[in-house]
DNA sequence: AACTGTCGCAACCGCAGCCCG
DNA sequence: CCGGGCTGCGGTTGCGACAGT
């Protein structure tokens, strides 16, 4: 069955609008407001079709709409909003104020989607690119130099690339490589961001939990990995605890600036597990805690300060992202089910502490 | 200065879902 | 239940602005 559309074309104005048929819509609505956008434009002596004119003054004339560049902010929800919802644009615009639809959804396919084909991510999936990784050289173990008996016993990458149906690199893995990189570059252009300032203005990793870190793989080693992120650092987050206090010195130097900041509460020796507490996370709070859980009852918690732009307080977290439900057990990152119970998410795939993407992520794109 | 290519954004198009008679 | 009307949504297009040659 043909649908008519919406307006009658003979007659009816397309195109542009002019200030006038602006003022005459904003008249109009000021005075009636907008019930029926079919039988509007004539009531508003417009020669417009009726969706035109809601159009007109959804994307553009109503008094709330925010113009301006996205603040970065903005432009984090909206990358963290499409990986979970795709292109769903009138939500995410929802849960951005001020901004429509329209809005969100033309600067998605102007700078963020081109920005994540730059950096090799697919913004489809928001996953990395196979076509781009030299799947031969990841898997080739001489590509690692010797001198550093981690890489052998702890960059496993085939843990890091993940299992058969996995994707090949953890995004999160991917989001924090792009927040070290560029706060790696920030810092080298601004000798004023040093670590000091970082521990200080940022509530970032303090010297203690620098020291109890496990080690990066080197920035040369990466770029090799992944070629389009230049010389990021890439961390891998430790089976054990006796991994943990091991060589994690660069990481604090280099790179906070996160809008997840995980700060030490109190230090174990030892732990098997790293748990997000579901249960202590509140999105009403800023904090939750995860906890190492260590062999001998001491608990090495590390409190991570959610921004409220990561989860804007009117709006929960999505149940099932990794905000508040990861539990990471010897490498394996463990899903709390609402039930109480733990289901595998990630089988034997190296796993990480949830970051956000820096304050920086503009200057991503300088660097590429 | 003129031409060409690229970019960004406002607006359009067509489909789908909801509502109502 | 069905069909028509209305609205909302996502994809696409057109065009002006700007940059590069």
């Amino acid at each position: 069955m043909g649908r008519t559309p919406c307006c009658d074309k003979n007659g009816l104005k397309k195109g542009p609008w002019t200030p006038e048929e602006d003022q005459k819509l904003i008249d109009y609505i000021g005075k009636h407001g907008y019930g029926n956008w079919r039988t509007l434009p004539k009531n508003a002596g417009l020669q417009r079709c009726g969706k035109s004119c809601r159009l007109r003054w959804t994307n553009y004339l109503r008094p709330d709409i925010k113009r301006g560049r996205f603040s970065f902010e903005e432009e984090e929800t909206i990358i963290q909003l499409h990986s979970i919802l795709g292109n769903k644009w009138s939500a995410i615009a929802a849960r951005l104020p001020g901004r429509t639809d329209n809005e969100v959804k033309n600067y998605w396919n102007t700078h963020i989607r081109k920005r994540l084909l730059k950096m090799g991510i697919d913004p489809i999936t928001h996953n990395p690119r196979l076509d781009l990784l030299d799947i031969s050289s990841i898997l080739h173990p001489s590509m690692f130099q010797n001198n550093s008996p981690l890489l052998s016993s702890q960059m496993n990458l085939s843990r890091l690339l993940g299992m058969q149906q996995q994707s090949l690199i953890n995004p999160e893995l991917l989001k924090l490589a792009t927040s070290l990189f560029s706060t790696n570059q920030l810092q080298k252009n601004n000798p004023c961001l040093n670590q000091q300032n970082y521990v200080q203005e940022n509530q970032c990793f303090s010297n203690q939990f620098q020291d109890h870190m496990p080690p990066l793989v080197q920035s040369s080693q990466f770029q090799d990995i992944l070629p389009f992120y230049g010389d990021a650092q890439l961390m891998q987050f430790p089976n054990n605890v006796e991994d943990f206090p091991a060589n994690y010195a660069n990481f604090g130097s280099q790179n906070c600036q996160m809008n997840d900041y995980y700060v030490p509460v109190q230090q174990g020796s030892s732990c098997d597990q790293f748990i997000m507490d579901d249960n202590k996370y509140n999105p009403s709070e800023e904090a939750t805690t995860a906890t190492f859980q260590s062999n001998n009852s001491t608990n090495l918690s590390y409190q991570s300060v959610l921004s409220n732009l990561s989860t804007p307080s009117s709006s929960p977290a999505p149940p099932n992202s990794t905000y508040n439900n990861n539990v990471v057990n010897s490498g394996s990152i463990m899903n709390n089910n609402e039930d109480g119970s733990t289901e595998k998410m990630n089988n034997n795939c190296s796993s990480m502490l949830k970051f956000e993407i820096p304050d920086i992520w503009d200057n991503v794109d300088e660097f590429i």
